[in-house]
DNA sequence: TTGCATTTCAAACAGTTGTATGAAACTATC
DNA sequence: GATAGTTTCATACAACTGTTTGAAATGCAA
């Protein structure tokens, strides 16, 4: 279908731009002159501003959760249905960060709008973010798989701020570089994945209580 | 001086909005409705909307520097030059914690419209940002004094990965709480404070040198 | 009180935003 | 090749943005 070709050019020029400058910062106008559309082919198409916008974090978020299922499922497949907390870890932040940083020409627009869409939460976006939820609670169980016995609370933590980490890490890379004055370095994405999910599996491994007992002895 | 009513009036509802719905979601006539003052009063007192969130930016992050580094200068003090690094991590995290978790009236707008600050970085805040630099140098010197040997880089990354905890916690309490079910307590500010120290102790002092280098010893 | 400076106010301004309209251009079917 | 349906386009629209204006109100010293 030859109409296809203005919709793709919109949600193309839409994504790059928003993952550039977020959302609130680019028009309508801004996309169409990107895209080489007309103005009013936005709402020809999607309707209006927020159904496009709805519909590139609707397509986008489903890439995303299966990339990271799918290597999730390799690492447990590979281990008889039980992977190492290393392995879940590195398949829940890995993608994105992946996507995120290391050279220009690796990185993906997609992961870029992601993390846009994770920090700005314009309001067509918040009403769908409930999915991410359900999605999360299946690494949640693939954690508690990898570490029986260790509490509920302990892995939503842990979950939590490996995402924490990435995410942020992802968001002010600029802060952390000038701070570090280039000392860390943020195009080593294997690297930065590596210390995520060690600090990740520290926290998660070395229960605070024991943790504070150690550090008490020291 | 009566007139400078006007002025804080202006201060503390611009304070209140943007740290409840954010920059770009608050118009300066919506300041002007919660501090019952009139539109033309905001360009009259502070030249343009850009100069006010630039005042209000720099008074708050004045404010928010000077209580870290007292609580610094107090373990530090106490411990004679040299503080445990846990109460140095303590110090960083903790203020904005205390500010923006907790029950409703402990929580200071000061410390949720810092946040937001950080989130959202609209232009005439990202300009004076750099001033924070030279602030978290400070600390990073204080955890070089209290892990001594302790690399650089490892430094940075340890200071890094505290603020993208205590952040992400504040910026996504909705998710964690929703995903837990309420199992993860977000009223529970110290628990809080102790999980990000914890974790950021053990991602500093568990390095994956460390642990061969003690390895290698043993 | 008089006179001057400061502060408030209603109104209007120019610019931008997302959206709607109706005619033109196109595409495919008969 | 005429026709019906789809897609494009220039243009207009109403709503909203931050800012400005000039007159009215207020405060304060002489």
């Amino acid at each position: 279908m030859a109409t296809d070709r203005t919709r793709t050019a919109i949600l193309n020029a839409a994504e790059r731009l928003y993952a550039e400058r977020g959302f609130s910062d680019v028009t309508l106008r801004d996309i169409v002159a990107e895209a080489n559309v007309n103005l009013a082919a936005v709402n020809y198409h999607f309707g209006s501003k927020d159904e496009l916008i709805a519909e590139l974090f609707v397509t986008r978020s489903i890439a995303t959760n299966r990339e990271r299922l799918s290597e999730l499922k390799a690492v447990e497949d590979a281990g008889g249905g039980r992977a190492p907390i290393e392995s879940v870890m590195r398949a829940l932040v890995g993608p994105t960060l992946r996507g995120c940083l290391g050279p220009d020409r690796q990185r993906s627009t997609a992961a870029r709008f992601m993390i846009r869409a994770s920090i700005e939460a314009v309001p067509p976006i918040r009403k769908i973010r409930n999915r991410e939820i359900s999605h999360l609670r299946r690494f949640a169980a693939a954690m508690r798989r990898s570490l029986p016995g260790c509490p509920d609370v302990d892995i939503y933590w842990g979950l939590h701020f490996a995402l924490a980490m990435a995410h942020q890490t992802i968001r002010d890379s600029e802060r952390l570089d000038k701070l570090s004055e280039g000392l860390c370095d943020l195009n080593d994405v294997d690297g930065i994945i590596n210390r995520v999910v060690t600090a990740s599996v520290l926290a998660l491994t070395q229960r605070p209580s024991a943790a504070t007992a150690r550090a008490q002895r020291a």
